[in-house]
DNA sequence: GAATTATCGATAAAAAATTATCGATATAAA
DNA sequence: TTTATATCGATAATTTTTTATCGATAATTC
């Protein structure tokens, strides 16, 4: 059932999912059983109409008059959202957007793990950073195929990201993070997420302005 | 013209058009003059419908059979995502992630710069990261109110996310920007845009998956 | 110079996302 | 025990976003 909704969910039921669960972590350190979506909604300026379109998804169930079940709930939205699968990724460009990834301890919340850095300065290849291991760039075809990582994650200059990203497809890399405001050119069957400063700025300007 | 249209842009387009931005910045320093819809669909795997109707949003017009001028579309872009008016902007919580905000050099193209870092850890407060200085946070709201500083952004752990963003509302921050995993609950009338790590992995997830 | 073609932009159609409605249900109050 | 109320979940309506259609236009080819 989730194989199948999984590929239905929309991206901003996504960017929603997290939150209720990040509040319902909450919910329960305070040892809180039950919450509903009106609850959900008010806190975070949806409707809960919403909350439970988005939650229903996930396939937890509510009981009407009480609400969500937080223990059953966060245990669905991380199966729902793959959190329990672990995958391993690389990281490329090890600056200080790439250290301050390498040293995320959040990753492991959501099962994904950064197991090595890759960079060009030598100063700082075969040193260490938040404990993972930095390799120049020419290892990583090598060590991708031979650990089978598929994720690779990009913090380079915004004039090195489409080479780094073609050098993680030759790699074997199936899905791309990329960090570097630049617009990458890249085969269909490669997954890429963007993590565009722009967008979120301006994005976060726009509703200012709408405020006032 | 702008002014009315920027509250009808959808978020999904607001995401977009830093990607054209980032592809014509790259046909610009190659001398390219024009570019049309195709073309940059085609780049970024959208359709040249939903390329054109983005980019009618900035009031940019293209030329039939030529496509747009790069240079006014870039001017456009600019003008319509408000890069242009310059906004200050404090940081709170300076460590890994925060540090690399705090030294991310992109900022001054969209217009945004971190005046200010604060932090509880006496060890860092005094000091400077990449040429920012580090005050305590209790000094936060008069310098915020001081110099009408506007926008926060929240680089704290998770669990004290909710009292510095209340603490940077009775500042006079209007529009926080949040990358702690954390829900916060804050009035109406604040902007608050979520970086969420766990619903971007997922989202890149998800894409792969559906790409095998 | 006429025919062909690539592209735009306006409008229409389709698809997707959000919101509303409402019967069912479970708890609390009378 | 009965009534009132909060909530869920299914379905319907609405709104928003995306995609398609098509005439107009500007460059290129014949």
């Amino acid at each position: 059932m989730v194989d199948e909704n999984i590929e239905k969910v929309s991206i901003p039921s996504l960017r929603r999912l997290p939150l209720y669960y990040h509040y319902m972590k909450i919910l329960k350190k305070r040892k809180v059983d039950y919450v509903s979506s009106t609850k959900i909604a008010e806190k975070m300026n949806l409707t809960p109409i919403q909350v439970r379109k988005d939650l229903s998804i996930t396939g937890v169930k509510g009981r009407a008059r009480v609400g969500f079940n937080i223990k059953d709930a966060l245990e669905k939205i991380e199966e729902f959202m793959g959190w329990k699968d672990k995958k391993d990724g690389i990281l490329v460009g090890c600056g200080d957007l790439g250290s301050a990834l390498l040293g995320y301890n959040n990753f492991k919340n959501y099962g994904f793990e950064i197991v090595a850095g890759f960079d060009v300065d030598e100063k700082i290849t075969g040193t260490e950073i938040h404990g993972k291991r930095i390799f120049p760039i020419d290892r990583m075809e090598n060590l991708c195929k031979r650990l089978h990582i598929k994720v690779g994650i990009i913090c380079v200059p915004s004039k090195s990201a489409q080479k780094v990203a073609e050098r993680m497809i030759d790699s074997g890399i199936e899905a791309i993070w990329n960090f570097a405001p630049a617009a990458l050119e890249i085969p269909n069957d490669i997954a890429l997420h963007q993590e565009d400063m722009a967008a979120s700025l301006t994005i976060l300007f726009k509703k200012h302005r709408k405020n006032r």
